[in-house]
DNA sequence: CGCAGGAATGTTTACGTAAACATGCGTCGC
DNA sequence: GCGACGCATGTTTACGTAAACATTCCTGCG
């Protein structure tokens, strides 16, 4: 009376009401269901060769029958590898973050790997140390961390070892492998061009300053225009939002020609303030944005604005990781997405000038 | 020399380069180290009594210098359970979508359950089975489902059994537990809070005719105008775009009075076509929105619109998989999260009425 | 002084899978 | 006709953890 038939599938008739296992079947079960060892199901269940037709066809019935389906778990055990990997971010409220998870999540997929979600409520260095030890524990490969604001620099956090980091926006490339893109780039092109159209000078409408990509975009705007000599007007700055943009566009004085902003929502409150204000785009004023969210080609006018490849920022991420996974290679470094600047109807030659 | 010593750490002496083993240190590792039994190990990790402090110290110690981490399959293994929740859904473009993923990964891991992550590009009948194969086989112990158009119905999809699905917006309610917004509860509000108004009848400006909650919207809408005996004005259709929803503002005839659009982000385009045809909102005509979507407060003029409570239905998603996969109980059904209408200042009584 | 009782720690085992190794049977070559 | 080979399948084992059970040792009481 003490074999295994209380592990059985059914009820085995004595001692009561059967505790009705819970878990799926197993190998085991189906095997014996098949009449073959549960090798022979391994077998089966991955394709592997050396199983004769007739018993491929009888365990994949028992299979059918019992709803079988291979318990991960065990094959992670088995394997050391979850086939997963983990993304940290501090909030799915922003374009740019949205749109890299949805690409990291296709290109995972891609690579056949699942993707488990981290979001850290308050970007807190202790939420984000939690996170990454909560990551740690949890059945992933490698991680990678969106990261917008000023957090991995300062201080030590911790990454669980044997786990592989990639981190999108951020300047801890000395540290950890980080995709980001090439924001200088996009914002020289976007001042240049505003220049090459005989403006002056070039207004910015800044996101937060304690975002990686809107201090780039900043700096960038600041360089081309002392290397061009032009005067460098006072800052705006914006918090993202389109809300925001639309004060900013309240203030900006009539004798400017051209304004930079640092993404495509805040330049749509732009374009809104100025249409209030009776300046026309682009003939009084030109206006360019950053993103090129779908949206932007049907502002008011349609907005010139630098493209921003989400796309490929999420395949480089998981490239970036299983390439650590696989080949324990790829240090520290910096790689860069280049953007380009899609122009349409919201930028003009300057009004008075050449 | 049949010891286990192969399965040391370090490298056994002879046979070469020792092959350096990847995976993490084990407990058996920690517990070598610290003069325990891994049991005792095992204790520790998991904060069980029993073991007395100066051990404990020495553990965490040991555990410290190693660097281990749980491996979190071989837990699950034993456990029967992943303590993960998988999220599939067809795109991450709608704002609905992305704020409900949010608030079921925020009240996941507030349960101490992870997210995992499975897009469906395109949504077909096929991707829709494949994506629950996959998460079948993943290590999920149940699955959300977000689902927007009609797909479920049309088809068996055969659901891996032992996993628990709740599925959000869908008419499956028959078969699987369904949590969705009472969306016709909100639309009905909107119609008759425009009708109370003095309005003769109210326009819509509807969602695509695939997605359930436009269908609802749509059905709520024509209901409330039935009942209250007024003539039906013909649809507007938009794609939840507000470009779409201003090619639709361009179609409102100037007798219109009133407009119920979908979603705010077509009323966002609806409220621009007719500012830019001189019609003033709310003197000449209201109009309401869905969603009550942050910016929405910002229009010109702030929109009144239906508050959707994502986090509530983010929430009730989770406690239903959990509730499920706890308590076997809990069969199929539908949980209405309610709505509210949120008045602003596009809604007026009408010009000429009342 | 000896033994009951309990606290601290160790040993065994099972979770489900799959690699590595073992077995058994049929067929082909000489 | 008999052994070698190879193919289909079975058996053993290990992956890392933790429940269940076993052991040791110390304390306190009779």
């Amino acid at each position: 009376m003490e074999d295994r038939a209380g592990v059985g599938t059914a009820a085995s008739g004595a001692e009561g009401p059967a505790p009705r296992r819970r878990r799926g079947a197993s190998m085991a079960d189906v095997a014996r269901l098949a009449g073959v060892s549960s090798q022979t199901v391994s077998r089966v269940s991955n394709g592997s060769p050396g199983v004769i037709e007739e018993t491929r066809t009888r365990v994949l019935a028992a299979m059918r029958e019992l709803g079988y389906r291979p318990n991960s778990a065990a094959r992670a055990l088995k394997h050391g590898e979850f086939r997963t990997l983990g993304v940290i971010l501090f909030n799915l409220s922003t374009t740019g973050n949205v749109r890299t998870l949805e690409a990291i999540a296709d290109s995972a997929a891609r690579e056949g790997y699942a993707i488990t979600l981290m979001p850290v409520a308050v970007p807190t260095q202790t939420d984000v140390r939690g996170a990454f030890t909560r990551l740690g524990e949890l059945a992933v490969d490698g991680i990678i961390v969106i990261m917008e604001v000023h957090l991995l620099d300062t201080s030590t956090i911790s990454l669980p070892p044997h786990v592989q980091v990639v981190v999108v926006d951020s300047d801890a490339g000395d540290r950890y492998t980080v995709v980001d893109t090439d924001q200088r780039g996009g914002a020289r092109a976007a001042v240049d061009h505003l220049l090459e159209l005989g403006h002056r000078t070039v207004w910015h409408l800044a996101g937060p300053p304690d975002s990686f990509a809107a201090q780039r975009r900043t700096e960038a705007w600041l360089a081309a225009l002392r290397e061009a000599g032009r005067t460098v007007p006072p800052l705006l700055f914006g918090d993202w939002s389109a809300e925001s943009g639309y004060k900013a566009g309240k203030l900006v004085p009539d004798d400017c020609t051209a304004v930079f902003a640092a993404n495509d929502q805040m330049a749509l409150g732009l374009l809104r303030a100025l249409h209030e204000r009776g300046r026309r785009v682009p003939q009084d004023i030109s206006v360019v944005g950053f993103d090129d969210i779908p949206e932007s080609a049907s502002f008011i006018p349609p907005l010139t604005t630098v493209h921003q490849d989400f796309a490929e920022v999420g395949r480089r991420c998981v490239d970036g990781v299983l390439g650590q996974i696989r080949n324990q290679s790829a240090g520290p470094g910096t790689a860069l997405v280049p953007t380009r600047l899609v122009r349409r109807s919201s930028t003009a030659p300057a009004p008075s000038a050449g």
